[in-house]
DNA sequence: ACCTATTGACTACATCTGTAATCAATGCGA
DNA sequence: TCGCATTGATTACAGATGTAGTCAATAGGT
């Protein structure tokens, strides 16, 4: 149940995503998968991948000559983490500040409104 | 109007607690105000308060023979920033998905609940 | 049976970050 | 007045990060 312990760097964040969209991959893959968004070389990929399984986040198995690349960290623990280490910086682990926060940027849509209300309404029942 | 431009790190952050809940301070102050949280030498807290000014994140204005330290962006606008970082990286822009992210957590306090429903019946209005 | 393109492994290197040490100037207490 | 403590400035240095290049093996096409 061993949680994401090591730090996703930004790089390597863009990487895991195309995993978590899709996987297994090669490297080669994942290459084309984030061409678009970062114009990274097909090196740079290979580097990310290195990285995180060193830090045990992804797995590989051999496949011939290749390797595909497999996400050892399901995609809710990470932003599960990421959100508690936010709220717990920023809003000393209160979240309603945030929404507060979020609402006065006006980043809230009516249909955000309308969703979290429903969220809260199963919460309080 | 200028947001926070240059990225604040971990370290340099608990400096900038320090200096938002009260300033200006001395690095003497600083490193008093942060020996509780890290066990940081003097000089380690110059290091970051250095480099804050050099990203224009702080501003000092001489007194005698030190300089006492002042924030110049406000937290607010660097906690909005951040929050919107986290939610457009994570969530897709979407607010709702983190509250249920959260909730999902047991991060929400039955206070939390209330609280929110306040928020999102003054947006709703 | 070769040449070439692909692939993983290793190396490179500049910048950022964390955590100071050292140095030179200077103000304050004795 | 003189030495010491304080302070800012400069330098240090290891690890993380971003972004590759190089190399050696090898599989696939001709």
């Amino acid at each position: 149940m061993m949680a994401v312990s090591e730090k996703i760097s930004e790089a390597e964040l863009v990487v895991m995503e195309a995993l978590w969209q899709r996987a297994p991959l090669t490297a080669a893959d994942v290459a084309d998968q984030v061409a678009a968004d970062r114009g990274w070389s097909v090196q740079t990929v290979k580097t990310l991948l290195s990285r995180l399984m060193a830090k045990d986040i992804i797995a590989a198995d051999q496949d011939g000559r290749r390797f595909l690349y497999r996400p050892m960290v399901v995609r809710e623990e990470y932003v599960a983490s990421e959100s508690g280490r936010l709220v717990n910086r920023l809003f000393g682990g209160r979240i309603s500040p945030l929404v507060a926060q979020l609402a006065e940027q006006d980043q809230l849509t009516a249909d955000d409104i309308a969703e979290l209300e429903g969220i809260l309404k199963g919460l309080r029942s």
